[in-house]
RNA sequence: GCCCCGGUAGCUCAGCUGGAUAGAGCAACUGCCUUCUAAGCAGUAGGUCAUGGGUUCGAAUCCCGUCCGGGGUACCA
């Protein structure tokens, strides 16, 4: 049977594969599965393109794993139009692939705009994508960083999957977290503002927590010399009786303390929403938590009437998840105000109220591993059918050398400094390469940027989201080597020989040839085939990484080769055009996995 | 105590639905700017894949034990 058919749009894994189901059928009357059918590509140092391991079938054959593959290869050699030749080492098989095949792959990608993307339809899954969730009372940190970028790659990367997504924000504005700050503010204060200071709003917040502490802890330290307990010096210091009096009242909505609280968080809110703009994200929706718990207190509240929880003697409410295998989880304290479940459960059922969400995503730290797999429990206990299908994105911590990073210690990195330290690196550097001295102030400094941008996000995406990572501060981030940098500036030199193509009228729209192309050339195109599995992949397991990692090897591979070879001073036309045509695929296409991770490609660098 | 996650080159990380000789980058050392951008390319050196056992034709990858590190564990969020 031919399979000519399928050379256009086909995957040549699933060409190869069937046509193996079908001489396993033919030759030793297998009914083969996917388990069985292990294709991979071919090592490098190999001759071919696709490698089968034919130990699987050594039972049914019950020859010798050379003579086995030498078989099938001989089957599909015969069979398969697409299989050019194959060569049999030990019991792997390897076939390889006509060059025509490839340059269909290189003419699709070529002439496809959106590679290897696919786009939402009205009939698309909607997923909602929580992320960021910072509290009101500090500003964004380098931890915040990995959660934001995190959180806006995988909307990108579900999104090129097909699904519609909405990114949403839960922010934590209240509480007594932010009322320390605002004791702090009404005590200390002295009326600063961000206008009369020029400060940023979150910062200027966050200074006033850390005066809170400040004062709170030499107030323990004072009350435990006049001889009271620890316990009994942290219950009734002035500071956190002062905090929780305004605490009462913002919920009792003591008009001054409301409007304290709103200003305060306003200023929060233009301080984030400039740390946001800078690393690049936004949100389509933004969740209140201060517009959530109460909703959730009333689920609890209608759990307890319709027996799912119980009450105990001082009432507190609980949940019994003994059945469950965890154990008993307090749902609302016994002066009956909410926790942080309470909270969830309130902003999870406006949200499916609000969105038909087929698939709800939470980016959260790793060390909320616990609390997710009782919120779906719960959830789920409560009656809606959702509730077990939430996905729990956790990622790891941002270590620093010293240790974990504490607030109070002063062993954060906040992000603002870093953004700002990584451009003013990227600046630098390039000033003493001497690059980018054609575009103007403002272009240049609008590139410094992306680069440093590049370098930071790529930095944090390329790692396993559920490893914890290192984070040097003092080596900062490199330039060289695996890096954003790296990608971006391969990308540039191809928009450099694309540009220079055009000034000298190099007509590149012309049809490829499949004549003289290297090994090298064709692994480039190889790599190429692959992007769409790839997109698929992350997208299936939330993994920019496998994005980031793949950018890498493509650009890595293309260098190679391309380092050393002139591709517009080539006198052959065909092979110029055809290496013109490969350089702007690999630019689409490191274009489109970069941009899911949210890292722009300058043109020039 | 119990539960979850991790341990791969000096450092930071890939590879983990079992497959061929375990890969990159950084740091070190050696070459290459008269060639579309040297933020680059080529090369040298660097490994008991924490450890002991098991399953298998085949284990960094799967299972069990041990050690080390991190996180969680009923009124913080």
């Amino acid at each position: 049977m031919s399979l000519l058919k399928y050379f256009q749009n086909m995957n040549i894994d699933k060409i190869i594969f069937d046509a193996i189901k079908e001489a396993l059928v033919d030759l030793y009357n297998l009914e083969a599965d996917e388990k069985q059918i292990q294709l991979q590509n071919t090592r490098k140092d190999f001759e071919g393109d696709i490698t089968i391991v034919v130990f699987p079938f050594l039972r049914f054959s019950k020859k010798s794993p050379e003579a086995t593959a030498e078989e099938l290869g001989k089957y599909l050699l015969e069979t398969v139009n697409v299989v050019e030749s194959y060569n049999v080492i030990k019991g792997f098989l390897n076939l390889a692939i006509d060059k025509k095949y490839w340059l269909d792959v290189l003419q699709e990608a070529y002439s496809e705009k959106n590679y290897g993307i696919e786009f939402s339809t009205e009939k698309s899954e909607l997923a909602m994508v929580e992320y960021s969730s910072p509290n009101t009372n500090k500003p964004l940190h380098l931890g915040h960083i990995r959660n934001n970028l995190l959180g806006y790659s995988i909307s990108e990367i579900l999104k090129a999957n097909g699904k519609k997504v909405v990114k949403t924000n839960i922010v934590n504005d209240r509480g007594i977290h932010i009322c320390k700050s605002m004791y702090a503010w009404q005590k200390w204060g002295n009326g600063k503002t961000p206008e009369n200071s020029g400060e940023k709003g979150d910062h200027l917040v966050g200074e006033f927590y850390v005066e809170f502490d400040k004062h709170y802890k030499a107030e323990i330290t004072e009350l435990k010399e006049k001889g009271l307990s620890q316990d009994e010096a942290e219950n009734q210091a002035p500071s956190i009786l002062g905090a929780r009096e305004l605490l009462r009242k913002w919920e009792a909505k003591d008009e001054k303390t409301v409007e304290l609280w709103k200003t305060m968080n306003g200023w929060v809110y233009e301080g984030f929403d400039v740390t946001y703009k800078k690393l690049g994200v936004d949100f389509d929706k933004i969740y209140y938590e201060s517009e959530t718990y109460l909703v959730g207190k009333d689920e609890v509240l209608r759990g307890l009437q319709e027996g799912i929880f119980y009450q105990k003697d001082d009432n507190s409410v609980w949940a019994d998840l003994s059945k469950e295998g965890l154990d008993q989880k307090l749902l609302l304290r016994r002066d009956g105000t909410s926790v942080y479940m309470t909270q969830d459960i309130g902003t999870a059922k406006m949200r499916f109220t609000d969105y038909p969400i087929d698939k709800m995503v939470y980016v959260v730290g790793n060390e909320q591993n616990y609390h997710f797999q009782v919120l779906a429990i719960l959830l789920d206990k409560l009656g809606f059918e959702w509730g077990k299908d939430l996905f729990h994105f956790s990622y790891g911590m941002v270590e620093l050398p010293s240790g974990k990073m504490k607030s109070r210690e002063g062993t954060v990195v906040d992000a603002d400094d870093l953004v700002e330290e990584m451009v003013s690196v990227a600046r630098d550097m390039s000033k003493e390469l001497g690059k980018l001295e054609t575009l103007t102030e403002e272009e240049a400094e609008k590139t410094y940027r992306m680069i440093a941008m590049g370098a930071l996000k790529y930095f944090i995406l390329k790692v396993d989201p559920k490893k914890n990572m290192l984070f040097n501060p003092e080596e900062s981030i490199d330039f060289n080597g695996n890096t954003g940098p790296f990608i971006q500036y391969t990308f540039a030199r191809i928009q450099s020989v694309l540009r220079k193509a055009k000034e000298n009228k190099v007509d590149i729209d012309k049809e490829l040839k499949p004549d003289s192309i290297s090994a090298k050339e064709k692994d480039i195109l190889k790599r190429i085939s692959l992007f769409p599995g790839i997109v698929k992949e992350a997208g299936d397991n939330f993994s920019p990484a496998v994005i980031a990692n793949y950018c890498y090897e493509l650009v890595k591979e293309y260098n190679q080769f391309y380092h050393d070879h002139s591709i517009l001073s080539e006198t052959d036309e065909e092979k110029r055009n055809f290496r013109l045509i490969l350089s702007a695929s690999v630019s689409d296409v490191i274009k489109s996995g970069m941009n899911m991770l949210g890292i722009e490609m300058p043109d020039r660098m």
